[in-house]
DNA sequence: TACCAGGAGAAAA
DNA sequence: TTTTCTCATGGT
């Protein structure tokens, strides 16, 4: 079993399933995907209201909607005027390819091209949509990922996201489950434990395992 | 007050 | 090709 597998036996152990991803359709996916960037989950999560309320939540309503009136929608998710239009791009995309059925049945590797070529997705939100919307087995690379893997020391933290995306999948099963759960608890990780500059490793499921944790240990004793 | 949060694209070097 | 800048709100 090589290290990113062990990791997972860990993490999984501590801290249990995670559920993922908290959306109730494959739109929602794609859309908190486009306004979690850079933004922390609650603010998603208003702005998400905020469009239902306004019964905006529809590619449809969405791209018919006066441009303004999506913005401010979607203004606590930071950001607003800019994800305004990479979420009408991500909506034009969302009907060209077919709309739910049409990109659940393209093959991963054409469909992750095509969401490539729309204006404001970029590999991450790619493939949060794939792994979660669409139940693709593509593993998702982002901060917290970045952070942790290299205090640990078994990444590059400047290494390309397809290089990082390569290693984490040529050393796990091919299972979207797994990926799923495991991206999971990476943020769950990220978020209690594993934080920039100031660390404070705690009772974190893999204090051994990290340069931090390892300084605080020593600390301590 | 300053930093951070489940990035991406454009501009500059 | 790589690095830096810009976009921006809300919580700690």
């Amino acid at each position: 079993m090589g290290a990113f597998a062990e990791l997972y036996e860990d993490l999984h152990g501590a801290l249990g399933p995670q559920a993922w991803w908290p959306a109730e359709s494959r739109f929602e996916v794609l859309v908190g995907a486009v306004l979690t960037q850079n933004a922390a989950w609650r603010n998603v999560e208003q702005a998400i209201t905020r469009l239902r309320d306004a019964a905006l939540f529809a590619p449809e309503a969405i791209l018919a909607a006066p441009v303004a009136r999506v913005a401010e929608c979607i203004r606590p998710s930071g950001y607003y005027n800019i994800k305004t239009q990479r979420l009408r791009a991500a909506c034009e995309a969302w009907l060209a390819l077919g709309g739910e059925q049409g990109m659940a049945a393209m093959p991963t590797l054409a469909l992750r091209n095509a969401l490539l070529a729309v204006h404001g997705l970029g590999p991450e939100s790619v493939d949060d949509v794939l792994l979660y919307g669409f139940e693709r087995p593509v593993f998702v690379i982002d901060a917290y990922t970045r952070r942790i893997f290299s205090r640990i020391g078994v990444v590059d933290p400047r290494a390309a996201y397809d290089t990082l995306q390569q290693q984490f999948q040529a050393d796990l099963p091919v299972d979207a489950q797994q990926f799923n759960e495991y991206h999971a608890l990476i943020v769950q990780l990220g978020k209690s434990f594993c934080r920039p500059r100031q660390p404070r490793c705690g009772d974190c499921p893999v204090l051994s395992r990290c340069a931090h944790g390892r300084a605080e240990m020593n600390q301590r004793s």
